[in-house]
DNA sequence: AAGGGTGCCG
């Protein structure tokens, strides 16, 4: 009996063609129109037939009616379908549970959460409880559709749970990233007395290593072997993912080794770790291992193993996996291109990356953007522009990364235009409110020369990291606002924790403005936070020393820190800045004694030096033996600096015969470096030839007006010093404002030429009158008057350092040495002036200008007069 | 019946 009972509960769903089980339908339908007959018979004689009747027939139309709706969802027509579910409301018709439940499935299978928001809609206007099935198919969707909103609620109104619905829930939160909401609700479940099945624990795990929590890792682990589980090969997975995350290589290995079954998930997983955490050849030799079990590794082997090809500097494994995946079923896989890409990319194989990109039978946004970052990467900016508008043209999106990489190849070209549409497209999409979108935008700006437009990107960021900060930062510092800088840098100090990359960045800042207090300030941060050691800090704390002019502090960080050429060169440079030849010789002798190698830079700066002090011949063998001597190819500086050596000493035409003579084609700065000659030595017809040149190369850089209207200035050609300065207000060529800098009591003040704005401007103009009277009493002439002034090669002076040096003199004790930096060569009746100022006051005066250093002592400078302007006698 | 575990772009 018991047995019939159970097989005519399942009939309806059975197959009626097998006799057996027909018959028995048959039977009990023929008992159960049977019993509807008589009750019939029964009801006719009373009154209420009419309303049953009617109440028998509706039901039936109802039936109807939700049958055919599920047969629409069978053929999968979902828009009809949901349509009718509509209708079928409107006319207040009760729709199943089960006619639901088909609907939510097509709605989540056909990814189409808006139809699934119009079920949902029926589902809430209908009266009966929510059960766990209809919940669930719910919950599923939902999740599917990263609807986490809807799905908590419906979780909520839930009135019965099981194990599927939390998995689900929690499933759903570990993927969008609210680690602690999974975690919450894991807690939850146990707390609830819902025993986690296999299916939980991956969930909890991957937010466990997502999060890199190891003490809740470990926790759940101890769960996973109470819950009886630590056999289930797809949990040990989940826990071995879990441990590499968490970066405990020596736990997952440990549970790998014990695992009983092993999938290739596990070898997967076990392998990625490794290279994941640096273990390159850990993970190779596991790899090896995989295929001496034969263990046939799949698309996500190859991937990890292909991207792992740069950690393991392995050419010859790349090509080898290259060659595998060409002939294996997973060849056309886009992910598996992308990864190939990357490879050659990192192993510097672009040709062979190109190759891959081409070759793919469908790209997607990811294979663009590792196209356009390897042009990037490999300094070829403009073809990463390129590329990228070839995406935009086959009409595929970027995304946040893409754009990232095209304002950086943007930033690299100075390409303002494109730049601007892009931060357009980035509004456009929202993809701006990634901070590493904007923090693109703040560097594209900067380096197209418009920090205004960074700092406005800047203020609007809501969630600024380090590296905005570092950008601005570094965007105010490339555009010569170092003193603002500074100023961001103190504002950033209170809310975050700069980093290596900020600290050089604001030590540069400090270098170029002479902020030495500040300077000092950072580097004793960086030695008591450790960072001070490594990488490139010890040689920025160097460089920021030797630019302020501090001779001793500059050779105890050189004696006590990590040498590396960059420092050699960094104090090499700075002798030739102090027009110290002959201690830049000496530095590179012990340089050579040391077996340091030199390179390109270090053979720049020596041959600055020389050509600073007159040491022609010692630069002009120099410059032979990089090549003879050193194997190293003399570029395009070297050439300019050895025009720079001939042409101060006055030996114009050799100057002009060695451009001459060049093996590559001469730059703008080259002939600069021979028009500066013809200034100094005043060779009208020699200067205007090289000017053409330069302007012919170069007719955008504001230096080389600069330079012609000095070089005019000097030869006393005023119609044509107009005459350049009126083409440079057409062409919208603005000369940065003079500016000088002086350090009064770890407090750096800035004073811009012709500015009388200071608070003490009163007391700076009574003191330098007061050193004009001397000096015109001494029969040095009256360098106050500004006709002297314009009469001389001193245009674009601005003569800030002179109220910077008295600010600097009012307010510090006698005796104590002044140090102004400024943003523009100083002329010579400042260099005449201060001589005389260090003199009468008896106090040492430092004034680094762009790329000179004059220290005045006693009414002299150690440059020995041999300034921008050039020799004594000849200006 | 459904849900989980491995890789790739800055």
């Amino acid at each position: 009996m018991a047995v019939f009972a159970q097989s005519s509960n399942v009939l309806t769903y059975l197959d009626r063609s097998n006799p057996q089980i027909s018959n028995n339908y048959n039977l009990k339908a023929l008992s159960f129109s049977k019993n509807l007959q008589t009750h019939k018979q029964t009801l006719r004689k009373s009154q209420e037939i009419s309303v049953l009747g009617a109440a028998v027939s509706n039901s039936t139309f109802n039936q109807t009616q939700n049958l055919e709706l599920q047969q629409l969802c069978l053929l999968g027509k979902l828009e009809q379908a949901v349509k009718r579910m509509e209708s079928m409301l409107e006319l207040r018709i009760e729709v199943e549970e089960d006619v639901y439940i088909a609907l939510l499935r097509l709605c989540e299978w056909r990814r189409a959460p808006d139809e699934g928001s119009r079920v949902y809609g029926g589902v809430l206007s209908s009266k009966s409880r929510l059960g766990v099935r209809l919940g669930n198919a719910l919950l599923s969707m939902f999740v599917r559709f990263g609807n986490l909103t809807d799905a908590w609620y419906v979780f909520g109104k839930m009135s019965e749970r099981d194990v599927f619905s939390w998995n689900v829930l929690l499933g759903g939160y570990a993927k969008a990233g609210c680690f602690d909401e999974a975690l919450n609700l894991y807690h939850r479940m146990l707390w609830a007395e819902i025993r986690p099945d296999v299916y939980t624990f991956p969930s909890v795990l991957r937010t466990c290593g997502c999060i890199s929590d190891i003490v809740r890792g470990k926790e759940i682990h101890t769960h996973v072997i109470r819950f009886g589980f630590e056999l289930d090969v797809d949990v040990g997975n989940a826990l071995i993912t879990m441990y590499v995350k968490c970066g405990d290589l020596s736990n997952a290995r440990k549970l790998f080794d014990k695992m009983p079954k092993r999938d290739r998930i596990s070898w997967n997983a076990m392998i990625s770790g490794y290279f994941e955490n640096g273990g390159g050849l850990d993970g190779l030799r596991l790899f090896f291992m995989m295929r001496e079990l034969s263990v046939d590794p799949d698309l996500i082997t190859m991937t990890s193993l292909a991207s792992a090809c740069e950690l393991l500097g392995n050419q010859r494994l790349g090509t080898e996996i290259h060659g595998v995946v060409v002939k294996s079923e997973f060849g056309d896989d886009v992910s598996m291109n992308n990864s190939l890409i990357q490879m050659y990319s990192s192993l510097g194989h672009l040709g062979e990356a190109e190759k891959v990109f081409s070759r793919m039978v469908s790209k997607d946004v990811v294979s663009w953007t590792a196209m356009i970052a390897s042009y990037d990467s490999h300094k070829l900016p403009l073809k990463a522009v390129e590329t990228y508008k070839t995406m935009a043209l086959e009409g595929v999106m970027a995304d946040g990364i893409t754009l990232v990489s095209v304002l950086s190849a943007c930033a690299c070209l100075g390409h303002l235009d494109l730049g601007i549409r892009l931060h357009g497209i980035t509004i456009k999409t929202g993809f701006i409110s990634h901070v590493m979108v904007s923090n693109a935008l703040i560097d594209m700006y900067s380096k197209c020369k418009c920090v205004n437009k960074a700092l406005e990107v800047f203020h609007k960021i809501s969630g600024k990291n380090v590296i905005s900060w570092t950008s601005l930062i570094l965007g105010l510092r490339i555009n010569n606002r170092s003193f603002e800088a500074l100023f961001f840098f103190r504002q950033m100090k209170e809310s975050m924790k700069p980093n290596s990359v900020t600290l050089i960045t604001i030590l540069s800042a400090c270098a170029r403005i002479g902020a030495l207090m500040c300077g000092k300030e950072i580097h004793a941060h960086a030695l008591r936070t450790g960072v001070g050691f490594d990488g490139f800090l010890p040689n920025a704390i160097l460089d920021m020393y030797v630019r302020c002019g501090r001779n001793v502090p500059a050779l105890n960080q050189f004696n006590s820190q990590k040498k590396d050429v960059t420092s050699w060169n960094i104090l090499l440079t700075g002798y030739a800045e102090q027009g110290q030849g002959k201690l830049a010789v000496e530095l590179f002798d012990e340089m050579l004694e040391l077996e340091i190698n030199p390179d390109e830079i270090t053979f720049i700066a020596l041959l600055c030096a020389c050509s600073r002090s007159g040491m022609v011949m010692e630069g002009l063998e120099y410059f032979n033996e990089m090549k003879n001597k050193y194997n190293l190819t003399p570029n395009l500086k070297h050439h300019a600096c050895v025009v720079d050596l001939l042409g101060r000493a006055g030996q114009l035409d050799d100057a002009y015969d060695f451009i001459q003579d060049m093996p590559i084609e001469p730059d703008a700065a080259i002939w600069g470096a021979l028009l500066n000659a013809c200034r100094i030595h005043r060779s009208v017809q020699l200067g205007e030839l090289a000017a053409s040149r330069v302007f012919e190369k170069d007719d955008k850089s504001v230096g080389y007006y600069v330079l012609l209207c000095n070089f005019y200035a000097e030869c006393g050609n005023w119609e044509k010093v107009s005459k350049v300065r009126t083409v440079m207000r057409e062409r919208g060529l603005a000369v940065d404002p003079g500016c000088s800098w002086v350090e009064v009591n770890g407090k750096v003040h800035a004073f811009l030429s012709g500015d009388n704005f200071h608070a003490q401007s009163k007391e700076i103009n009574g003191v330098l009158d007061g050193f004009y009277s001397k000096m015109k009493e001494a029969g040095l002439g009256d360098l106050k008057s500004s006709e002297v002034e314009s009469s001389r090669a001193d245009v674009f002076c601005g003569h800030s350092e002179r109220q910077a040096i008295a600010f600097g003199l009012i307010n510090t004790a006698p005796g104590m040495p002044i140090w102004v930096t400024k943003n523009m060569y100083m002329c010579r009746r400042c260099h005449d002036m201060v001589k005389f100022i260090s003199r009468i006051v008896r106090r040492e005066i430092s004034v680094r200008n762009v790329e000179e250093h004059h220290h005045f002592k006693d009414g002299v400078c150690l440059c020995g007069d041999e300034g921008y302007w050039g020799k004594p006698g000849t200006g």
